[in-house]
DNA sequence: CAAGAGGTACGATAAGTCTCGTACCAGGAG
DNA sequence: CTCCTGGTACGAGACTTATCGTACCTCTTG
């Protein structure tokens, strides 16, 4: 049901800079980060201009850097980012990034 | 003399952080940050494990990220980060880097 | 001059990344 | 039941990266 993410004391900072790197994933956390509440999204409601299989390939090296949870419903698949979590352990990154790659739109494939 | 750089305009998030995801980098970029002066350092003041040509080829990274300007001395090679157009460009993302990668020592090979 | 330190360029190798297509699975709508 | 939507897993291809060794350069020092 809910795909596993790694403990937050194990996140690697370089694989977050990896996974930041993207332009594609920096957008998708640079718009959760501009969500106001830490609700759960629907992966689907992310304009991804890519593969179906690319996607989920971007999901994962997301979920994996332990930036984000998912959760399996079936049907949709669902995305929370880990702020607090997140926030505790490389205190003032998430700011940083949502403040320079502002959610907007995603770039034109 | 001096090697080339990108202007800070063009210079790139995602290679930003693509330069920043290596630890050894990091280190650097910390290092340089940490230091209040912006006076240049020898290259060889850095402790770096590795094998001479790829201390060049992560010099090469940093430059070309745009974190970075080199001069070539002759004998040794001199570097210079370019905290106020990067502060301009990229605002807090210096700071942030440097407080999340403490400097200090370089990771242990 | 000869030797060493610091550095580049090039080529090789191993590993990782981004992309996709195909096959396949679950749930909801007709 | 059949189709559509949203998704995973797997494998392939093209590209990038990290690392090294070797050859070569420049400057300083003995």
């Amino acid at each position: 049901m809910a795909f596993p993410v790694p403990p937050i004391d194990e996140v690697d900072l370089g694989q977050v800079f990896r996974a930041l790197a993207d332009p594609l994933r920096r957008a998708v956390v640079a718009e959760l980060v501009a969500d106001d509440a830490d609700a759960e999204r629907a992966c689907a409601s992310f304009a991804m201009p890519v593969a179906k299989s690319t996607k989920t390939h971007h999901w994962r090296a997301l979920r994996e850097a332990g930036l984000i949870v998912q959760r399996d419903a079936g049907n949709g698949t669902f995305v929370r980012l880990r702020r607090a979590e997140f926030e505790r352990r490389f205190p003032g990154l998430l700011g940083t990034v949502a403040r320079l790659s502002p959610a907007g739109r995603v770039p034109h494939g």
